[in-house]
Parts: structure tokens; sequence; C-alpha cells
RNA sequence: GCGCUUGUGGUGGAAUUGGUAGACACGCCAGACUUAGGAUCUGGUGCCGCGAGGCGUGUAGGUUCGAGUCCUAUCAGGCGUACCA
């Protein structure tokens, strides 16, 4: 019986369908596994090859833990806000929701025909109601909430049992009313950086505040927040982006400029949580690579605060340093140009030099900053007092000091930091070299190594004759830390690099804020009426004043008296209030998508604690490394703040995390002759099309690459026909090809000349022509191949260029493996007993396959069910023993014909519900078992012992063996080495 | 600059704790069959050499009876990050 693919495959597809093969429910007496891709945003430009590559993989583990007996989670979904459907609608007008609808309709047809094991019942779109009520519910919990590391009713504070966690903001205000900000530092409370007045008051000064001004405190403590600050602001997008949306000081989605800009923004409070993410990375398997890309993002480093008093003032401030021992190295300090302090510190005749600085660093965009590094900076015209030494140090301002980290303002120790380096020498400051041996006169010194001198200097003296001289440097960082301690001059201090995530988009197309606005400060509408659905609006554009496109909605107020949203006119602000313009960014909707699966359909919470407790986190998590610093932190983020909640049991929400690798275009070139080179023959007197040379005789005319269609190229070498059609342009085309010969040479061209293409491995993109489209592979080889031959390209964590010529040898085994079960059109199985050759074959194979997929490595896998239809094939196996365990290994690559011979085998189940085939070592025993043995430095081998043979007899054997004894004899052996090769290691067992 | 990662035939890639390097597939070569195909089947295919033989895992050393695998240095590519004090 033939293959017909094309049949089975429709049939299966439709009969998953029917049976709802694929759905599951919370079973207490089976194992969950739960396994989940990285839901995609549906483009309008479908589905090409390299997409499906994750989903494969883990549908093939999704499938392998079914057929191993585990209750297998596997869903999918739509991150359905995004840029390019609001780009679209600003161009065409056409709502942002018609065209994600068209473009998740194109989607699933595409993963449709793929055979996936998606349980579709569970779906969920991140641009429903449905779903972004609990988004937006997520968010008013923020609000709602604050994060210190332990307790504020445990009376000993830090000192107890700690428990960092988010807390009601309730507690918060109860303490605040007994006793103001008094001891609130023992909590380790996260609040934005404040001022030392804004910072504290005592309960009565709390008690006495406005509701407004009680309001505006908490802001500083709440978790999501709005705050007033530095954003990328991308003009092009009318937007600001998060970090990991800035590429290079462009947005990473279109390219368009990025410049910093100061604004209100709604903020999650991610810093709060920044050790807890940094530790839950030690519970979770993910790669070293991956792991150590969070931790830099994390960015903890641990240091000092030191306080620094002005001159001539009583102005003070801090610096954080993580070099304390170079304090009497110090002979300059900076500050960031965007520091409070600049204005305090300048003094009236530097005050036009520092205006101009600023207005400099002001036009400096961040791709500028990035792109010439070079020195600028001016005298502030104050002297900061060293603590230690009461020298005076001048005060500069430099755009190398960044206002975002540590406190905006550090002190410069030019011998052993590079940057002060660089600054010191522009700027002829002094540099003091504090280490004995170290060569500070072409670079500085910046290893932490070394004996400390200088500190200080002789003959100098510093507070309570503190002295770090003869310590190694590791010793003094300790000793100076301690010293800044005891002597009330700052504090230690850890410091991270990760910031809080700005919050608010001023886009359209993402989930609306469920807040109104009341006497300038954001009110959460009441949790039972959410969710708070987009509104329609005319245009997708930022409205002429510059609000934010939700400013063109007309019904956008807030009822307070009947809790709906209600017509702008409305607004009275006493009972009527605007509602928020800005929207959620992109990851607010992937960061708790992996709950909703879990209990997709329930109204009543995000999750109910039976389906989280069932379900618990993700087992697999299969998705690409670009989002290692972004979905990947708010989403581990958001998790842990569910979990303080209790409505996650886990803190982390991916166990176990594998990136697929990119799967880039293979493209194809032709080489057109450029006009004026001498060509190899004349026209036929018809108007004379372009020429193009072949890939081998490119070399000897004047060419300009040009990317040509892969659809048209088959094993490099160019249709043609196909060629002459796919640009009219070319359809008068000349070729010279690969041997020489030339259509147009007066014997026409040599018979099988070739025109042979070059070729590259690139992005796929449509530009490039080199877009393989899967629709088309399952159309010609069928899902199958498709699913075979993307496993076998290579690792599935690797990078590699997709070339469709390869793929006529997975298909071809699917045609050998199909034909072992057919005579003619009859089943050929018979019930006979197999024969240890048989056997040997089925059970390499179910211990190759096993151990791949537990590895997840099946491009070697592939190869194992080649080799093993290949010898069953010539061992004209039939038999049923043999044949039915293959069926079942092979079902979770190869679903639909799997099902096909399990249903021809006489099964009336789905072959998903089948055993997996045990393996047993017993088949593979060789017969006799080789041993190498190395004489004088040369190995010989070939000296065969029989299977059972254990080691002693073996090592004897050995000694006794003729070529053995007769080294012996001469005194000639070095050493006897019996290496077991690996059979021998199974019977060693 | 820093961090991570990868270097094996014409190509994608195999090679278990160090143990016959190049599995399997593509491509290429030869042959068979034929309804002449983008079909199927069989055999061959790392490089040099007529041959025996020699050389071969980016490069140079080292450890070892034995190294793609371990160590040291170095070169090249990929990814991430960017003045983080």
């Amino acid at each position: 019986m033939e293959y017909n693919f094309r049949e089975i495959e429709k049939k299966w597809r439709q009969r998953w369908v029917s049976q709802k093969t694929y759905q599951v429910t919370e079973d207490k007496n089976r194992q969950k596994f739960y396994v989940l891709n990285m839901f995609p945003y549906p483009s309008g430009a479908g589905l090409h090859v390299g997409h499906p590559l994750g989903y494969i993989a883990s549908d093939i583990y999704a499938r392998y833990k079914r057929l191993q007996g585990f209750n297998v989670l596997n869903p999918m979904g739509y991150d359905a806000y995004g840029l390019p459907a609001e780009q679209y609608a600003i161009q065409t007008g056409q709502h942002p929701a018609i065209t994600t609808e068209a473009n998740i309709n194109r989607y699933r047809e595409q993963l449709d025909k793929i055979g996936f094991s998606f349980d579709w019942s569970r779906e969920v779109r991140t641009c429903e109601p449905g779903y972004y009520h609990w988004t937006q519910w997520a968010f008013q919990k923020m609000f709602e909430s604050f994060y210190s590391q332990a307790p504020l009713s445990s009376p000993e504070g830090e000192t107890s049992a700690k428990k960092a966690s988010a807390r009601p903001i309730e507690e918060l205000i109860a303490y605040f009313e007994k006793n103001g900000t008094e001891g609130l530092d023992r909590f380790g409370v996260a609040c934005s950086p404040l001022g030392e007045s804004e910072g504290t008051f005592t309960a009565s000064e709390w008690n006495a505040m406005s509701e407004v001004e009680k309001q505006q405190v908490l802001m500083n403590y709440r978790i999501a927040y709005l705050g007033e600050t530095m954003v990328n602001w991308c003009p092009e997008l009318g937007t600001v982006l998060a970090n990991d949306e800035v590429i290079d000081g462009v947005s990473a989605r279109g390219g368009f400029p990025v410049v910093q800009k100061r604004m209100k923004q709604w903020c999650l409070r991610v810093s709060a949580y920044a050790q807890r993410l940094l530790d839950g990375l030690e519970t979770i398997n993910w790669t070293e690579s991956l792991k150590e890309t969070q931790r830099n993002w994390i960015g903890r480093s641990e240091g000092a605060e030191m306080q620094f008093k002005v001159a001539n003032s009583d102005i003070e401030f801090t610096i954080f340093t993580t070099r304390a021992d170079t304090i009497f190295g110090v002979t300059f300090m900076v500050l960031a140009p965007e520091s409070e302090l600049v204005k305090q510190l300048t003094t009236s005749e530097q005050q036009a030099a520092v205006d101009e600085y600023l207005s400099y660093v002001k036009k400096r965009t961040e791709r500028d900053r990035i792109s010439d590094r070079k020195v600028t900076g001016v005298f502030s015209g104050s002297y900061a007092i060293n603590p230690f030494t009461g020298e005076e140090i001048p005060v500069w301002i430099s755009e190398y000091v960044l206002a975002g980290y540590g406190t905006g303002a550090i002190m410069a120790v030019p011998a052993h930091d590079s940057r002060d380096y660089a600054f010191a020498r522009h700027f002829n400051l002094p540099i003091i070299p504090l280490i004995e041996g170290a060569d500070v006169s072409e670079e500085s010194f910046d290893a932490k190594e070394g004996i400390v001198m200088n500190s200080p200097a002789t003959g100098k003296q510093a507070l309570d004759d503190f002295s770090l001289n003869g310590l190694t440097v590791k010793e003094a960082i300790a000793a100076t830390k301690a010293f800044v301690a005891s002597h009330n001059l700052g504090r230690v201090k850890v410091n991270y690099r990760l910031r809080d995530a700005i919050f608010s988009r001023q886009r359209y197309w993402g989930e609306p804020f469920p807040v109104y606005y009341k006497d300038g400060m954001p009110q959460m509408i009441p949790e039972e009426c959410l969710p708070l659905e987009l509104p329609e609006v005319d245009k997708f554009l930022p409205t002429e004043t510059g609000e934010p496109p939700l400013g063109n909605a007309k019904r956008w107020a807030w009822d307070t008296k009947t809790n709906s949203v209600v017509d702008n006119s409305a607004i009275d602000n006493q009972t009527v209030f605007p509602l928020e313009l800005n929207t959620m960014p992109g990851f607010a909707g992937s960061s708790a998508y992996y709950l909703r699966y879990m209990d997709p359909h329930n109204d009543q919470a995000l999750i109910s604690p039976e389906a989280d407790q069932y379900w618990q986190n993700v087992d697999l998590y299969v998705g690409g490394s670009e989002h290692a610093t972004g979905h990947l932190i708010y989403s581990r983020f958001w998790n842990k703040f569910l979990f303080d909640l209790g409505v996650s049991c886990k803190e982390e929400p991916f166990q176990k995390l594998v990136n697929q690798g990119m799967i880039q275009g293979r493209s194809n070139f032709v080489y057109r002759i450029k006009e004026g080179c001498p060509l190899p023959a004349s026209p036929k007197g018809e108007e004379d099309g372009p020429w193009f040379v072949s890939l081998g005789q490119s070399e000897k005319y004047d060419v300009t690459p040009l990317h040509v269609d892969v659809n048209i190229v088959k094993n490099d070498v160019l249709d043609l026909e196909a060629f002459k059609a796919w640009r009219p342009e070319y359809a008068n085309a000349n070729f010279i090809f690969e041997d020489g010969s030339n259509s147009l040479s007066p014997l026409g061209e040599t018979e099988g000349a070739q025109y042979v293409c070059g070729w590259a491995v690139e992005k796929m993109s449509k530009s490039m022509f080199n877009v393989v489209n899967p629709d088309m592979i399952v159309e010609k080889f069928g899902a199958d191949t498709l699913r075979l031959y993307e496993m076998f390209l290579g690792p599935v964590e690797q990078a590699k260029p997709w070339d469709t010529n390869g793929i006529d040898g997975s298909h071809r085994f699917l045609k050998k493996f199909w034909n072992m079960f057919w005579s003619k059109d009859a089943l050929a199985v018979t019930d006979d007993e197999p024969t240890a050759a048989e056997l040997k074959s089925l059970h390499k194979l179910i211990k190759k396959v096993t151990e791949d997929i537990e590895m997840f490595s099946y491009n070697t896998s592939i190869p194992a069910f080649m080799i093993a239809t290949n010898e069953l094939t010539a061992l004209k196996c039939t038999k049923r023993a043999i044949l039915e365990p293959m069926v079942v290994l092979i079902a979770p690559f190869a679903p639909h014909i799997a099902e096909e011979l399990w249903e021809a085998l006489g099964h009336e189940t789905s072959v998903c519900d089948a055993q997996w085939p045990d393996f047993n070592e017993k088949y593979l025993i060789e017969d006799t078992v080789k041993m190498m043995v190395a004489f004088n430095g040369k190995t010989r081998f070939g000296i065969d012992f029989p299977a059972d043979a254990d080691n002693a007899t073996i090592e004897a054997a050995a000694r006794n063996h003729e070529l053995t004894t007769k080294y012996l004899e001469d005194k000639q052996i070095v050493k006897v080495i019996i290496v077991p090769k690996r059979m021998i290691n199974i019977v060693m067992k």
C-alpha cells in the first residue's frame, strides 16, 4: 500500500478534533506534566518554517510524557496586543482587533496542519476581556501592596525570622498611624528614592495629612506606583519603551531613535524583588548562559555608601562605591548631569559653564553617547571634603556618571578606575597610585589585587589614625567598610542594576488601566467591576494635545455612583471622573498566561486553588532566548508577587527552560553582469535581455549579486523557466552556465548545462526572498515529514539555516517505515516470535530514543529510527512484537502515520493512549567482546572474548594472550591496559 | 571592553565516563530499472597518493599507552551587554 500522507493526515486531523484527543482535565490519580511554548504574537506575515521548531520539539516531549502515563497539559494561545496591528490601524483605519483576529485565524490554520497535541479548549488571547480581567486585577493588587523584608508587625524587624514579601498596603498605613516613619528602616521596606525631608514624618504628622498628601506618600511604597522617572521616549512611535525594548539607542520595533525624557508613568517595583529573582535562579533548571544573562541584568554589587560634606556649606551628599579601600586615592568627585545636586553645588562663577554643559548633554541622544565615547565634563566650582583626610576635592559634572544608578554621584579614583583615569588625564587632575608596584603612567590598574600603599600617604594622617597600608585589597575593602559603619560615615549597601519596570504605554492596542483620577490622584475602580474594557476610538493616533490615543475616546469616564463607564461629557470631578489614558505594555499580558492556562474559563478568579495545586508550575518551557531580560524577568517577578499573595503555589514559574535556536534563512543569489562588461555572445536580433552568469564563472565578469527566490532554486540550481517568469524584466534573460557554455551560443547550450546559484545564511525575511512556508512543505511532503526534518536539522538549541534540500531523506524514511507494515495492499504483520537480531534492533532503538527525548536531542533519534528501519527491512521483519512498539516509539515524532498504523494493527484507541515500550538490556548483549591492549605506546586491538566473561577472566586471558606473553618475555612492556569497550560495560553492570 | 557560547568532510551534523573520528542525511559519482521522474533501488564517496602508505576535528604546545573529548596559550565566528562606580 502506498504511503498516502495527504489522506492520512487529513483523516487524523479531523479525528483528533471530533474525539477531543488532546483535551485534558485535572486528574488526581495521574501525575501532571506541564509543557509550555512561548505563545506567539500573531503577525501579518504568518508562520515561516522557523516558528514551529520549538513547538515541534515540545510537542514531541509532551506526547512522550503522555505515553509514559503522565497527564500532560500542552496549551497554546496568542500574545495578541502589540505594535504592528496598531501601526497598521493608524495607516489604514482598520481596527487592530480585526487585523489581530484575521492573523490569529491564519496562524491557527497553519498550526493545525502540523499535528500538534495542543489542548485548544484552553486557548487564551491577551486582548480578550475575559483574559485581561486578570491582568488588570493583578495590577490592582500590586497597587494595593508594598514590599518589605519582614512583617511590620514583628517587633524585632529585620532581626526576626525574615520573610521578604509583598504585603497589603493597609499594614503600612497602620504602621504610619502608630509610628510615622520611626523605625521603619528596620523592616527593609522597598520605596522610591526619597529626600530626607519627604522621607520621614511622625505619627501625628501623618495623621494630620490630607487624604491627597497621604496618597502621595503611599505612592512611594506601592508595588505598582505612579512615578516621575527618566524614560526612554520614542517620538516616532509616540510612546515610552522599556529598557529591553531599546537596542543600541533605537526602538527594537521599527528602529526609531529614542531619547531620555522625564515623565510621570506607572511603574512596577521589580527592583524590590531583585534579590529573590537572583536567588531563585539557583533553584531552576535553565541553561547557565541564560541564568548568567539574568544575573548580569539584575547586576548585584556589594559596596558602601559614603557621605561627603561640601566645603563652606552645610550640604552633604552620598556616593556609592565598591572600592571603599581606594578612599585615599580620591582626587575628584563626579556628579551625573541630571543629579539634583548639580543645582546646589554649582557656584556662581561656574554657572555659565555648567549651563552650557548641561544643554550640550541634553542634546545628546542615547545613541550619541554609545557611538562616540568622548570625555566631557565641567567643574561645578564646589569642593567636597574627604571624610578620612579632611582634604578638599573638586566636584565635577560629567555624563559618564549615570543618574539612575547608585546615588548619581561618585568618588573618582583615577589610579584604579579606567573611566576616572580617562577623565583625569583629559582634565589634568592628579592621579595617586594606591597599590604597590602598580604602574599607572599609561593606564589605570583596575584589578582588585595587590598590597595597599599611600593609604594614607607617608607623613599624612587620617581620621582616628586609620591606615590601610600593607593590607591586601580584599582586606582593605572589608576594613574600610567596617570603619565607615563604625564612624557613621555611611553604610554598607548592596546595589542592583535592575530598575523598576515602566508600565505605561501611550498606545491604543493594550490593556486599559482600571484606574480613574480624583484630585489628581489615581483611584482603582472596584474589583467587582473588572474587566474595564478597552473603549472605541475614532483615531488610533495621539490626540492633538499630545494625549495618548485613548484621549480620542468619547466614552471614557468613570461614574462612581453607578460604577460604570459613561460619556466624557458627564465628568464633573465629583462623582464622575476621567479614566486613565495610558495602556499597559506588551509584557503585561504575557506575565501570567501560564497560570491562566491551568483554569482558562474561570470568571471568579485568575485561577482556582484546586487547578493551581494540581498543575503547580511549568515543567518544561520552550522559547527563544531573546526574552531573557524581558518576559523571563517580568513573569518571574509577576509570579513571585502572586506567590506572595498566595495565588500561585510555586515561587518559580518555569522549572526547566529550553531555548530553541533561531532558524535562519538560506538565501540564493544570481549574478547579473554589469552593463558595459564584455559579453560572450551578441544579441540574437530580438530585444536583448539581461545577462546572468553561473557561480563558477562569475569571477570572470563584473557582476552584481542579486537575491533570487529560494523557491525557484533546487539544490542551488536555478529553474530557468521559473526565473524568467518570476520578474517581467527577466523574461528575456540570458545565461552563462557553470560549464562556460551560454544560452545564446550558435551551437546552443551544452546538454545538461546548469545555472548554479550562490548562497548565504541570512535572517529569514521577505526582502531576501528566502522565506520558506510550512504550508508548502506540508502540502508537498506532509506534516510528519516536516516534523521529522525540523528535528533532524540539528540540535534544538542551536541556530541553524533552513535548507529544504535535505527534506527528501526524511520523507523517504517515512515511506520505508510505512512499507515495513505492508505487503501489496494487505497488512503484512504476523504474530511470530521475534528473533534475537530483531529484538536487538528494537531495544537499541528504545534505549536511544528514550535517552534522546529526555535530553532533548531529537536530531540523533531520527538516525536511530532510520538505522532500525533499515536493519528490520533487511531482516524482512514483519512481526507484531517488533513493529507495534516501533509505532509507539515514532508516535511523538510522526503522530499521523503512527495513528494510521496503530489503527491498521487493530487498535481501537488512539496511539496517544498506548504505553511507551520498556527497554530491556539483555537483548543488547553481544556474542563476543573486543578488547584493546596497548604495547609500548601502540594500541592493538582484536582480542575477542565471550560476552559473558567477567573482568578477571578477561584480564587473565589478555595476559595469557600470545602477543602479550611475547612482549612480557621481551620485557618491552610498559603497561598492559585493558579497555572494555562499551558492550562490556553492559556485561559488567 | 566585559560575560556567555561555538569551531569536525562539499553541506547539516554524529561520536556515551578519553578508546577503530566522520553515524545518519543532503549533495556528488557509478550502476540497475523504467510508463524518462523533482520517481525507485544498489554500490561508492574525509584529504593526498597509481600504490603500499601518509595526513587529518580552527592554530600552537602539554598530559596520556591512547585526545574531537582533559590542561595551557592563541586565532576566528555567534549571542548578550554596554560608561553600573
